[in-house]
DNA sequence: TGAGAATATTCAAATCATTGAATATAGGTA
DNA sequence: TACCTATATTCAATGATTTGAATATTCTCA
């Protein structure tokens, strides 16, 4: 495999490392949303969540429609998501795993 | 889905925000491996190859094994490479349409 | 014990990402 | 036209990440 490919994963997984870019794809996951609701939604400013959009739009992850002054965005990848929810199981398996190992010293240090 | 749900996903999501990480992953996912052995199959110097090995440490997704003085590598979570898979496949297809549409535009233009 | 091999850590410099404030643009409506 | 609403952009400050050089640690073997 090329140092290409894995430059090209690196830029795409950039945009996963912000917890606001994340709730806002898995928010888009369940359908179209404007600008104003996405703000609503994530308790965010009108700057932070258009600078965030902006880079999701700049890779594509993300296509948006214009009607009158309100842009409505959505997932152009939605197979993004999958990774997010790949992540997630993980996240929980690990998480499992560190309470059992808290349980056990829970019962070895009692 | 809850704030802390995102930043533990972010955080994770960062490992994969370098190429020679997820080259190191991808490496790893094929058999344990010596740090001496990562560092002549990616090119990478010994500092630069133990600084990124302690950032995957330090998120617990390798795991060492020691024998005298040389440490074998392992993936702890080799789950972690499922999500790399899953996003190669994206981008083989973000490619693929980009390359419909720059043979679209050959067609036209010429 | 002393040298050498394998790996890890620390630190400063450079680069990159995030934020908030300010401002810009563009469409709609009185 | 003038104002209002929705969204985008720019810029400077701050914070995080990456790198290379230097140094430390730990093990083995003569």
């Amino acid at each position: 495999m090329s140092v290409e490919l894995f430059r090209a994963q690196a830029e795409l997984f950039k945009l996963l490392t912000h917890p606001l870019r994340i709730q806002i794809l898995y928010l888009l996951a369940t359908g179209e949303k404007t600008v104003t609701e996405l703000m609503k939604l994530t308790n965010a400013s009108q700057t932070i969540v258009s600078q965030h959009l902006a880079k999701l739009r700049a890779q594509k992850v993300v296509k948006t429609r214009k009607v009158g002054t309100t842009v409505y965005y959505s997932l152009k990848i939605p197979d993004i998501i999958t990774v997010c929810k790949v992540l997630q199981t993980i996240i929980k398996e690990m998480a499992k795993e560190n309470q059992q190992i808290a349980d056990f010293l829970m019962q070895v240090t009692s």
